[in-house]
DNA sequence: ACAATACTTAAGCATATGCTTAACCATCCA
DNA sequence: TGGATGGTTAAGCATATGCTTAAGTATTGT
């Protein structure tokens, strides 16, 4: 569905199609959706439409983005580290 | 958990105790996480050392940026048109 | 005004999720 | 060797999830 929504806004019938959902179900998703803030809808007429808030998508990214980074900083110490002591690993202390 | 993970590898107690939950239901996270390839967990002796795949957390990352990045394309063309055409939006055609 | 369209609300249901406890197995250490 | 430690398996349970259908409501086109 998010995926649907990345290539433009659509009503909600328009997401419900491809899916084959009826559209109660699409409703319940879209409400999460909303309530997460990936989602926003606006309701002209009697046609709700759909779009996508780029800028929470990215908030994900981010947050994906620092743990990997600093996770692979990680990595990146413990090369030096067995380079610089090659066999024999420090003991963990137990206190 | 993953947030945990990635200030270093752990152990499953390790993983339960800040969560204050039980060592089965760290496991069946566990399970879950390594199925998805997001964590390997490797058991030396009888205790059990889990540490994130920063490969897998990538790939996450980017499927959210190509999204992110392709719709935001989209609003920066739905900008220029906006500006080419002020007021008066192109009504849509119904085939 | 009437019928069709586009949702919405409410109720219900099958299955999945997210734990728990109890019992068990495999190391490790005194 | 025996008890503590770290994990695993199995069973069970409460609640959440992800739909469904049926019956509305509000707009729109004729």
């Amino acid at each position: 569905m998010v995926e649907r929504l990345t290539r433009g806004p659509a009503s909600v019938s328009a997401l419900a199609e491809p899916l084959r959902m009826s559209l109660p179900a699409v409703m319940q998703h879209l409400q999460v959706l909303e309530a997460s803030g990936l989602v926003r809808t606006e309701k002209v007429g009697r046609v709700r439409t759909c779009r996508i808030e780029p800028a929470t998508l990215r908030t994900a990214e981010e947050w994906i983005h620092e743990r990997r980074t600093s996770w692979e900083r990680q990595l990146d110490r413990l090369g030096e580290y067995l380079a610089e002591h090659p066999d024999q690993p420090e003991p963990r202390s137990k206190p």
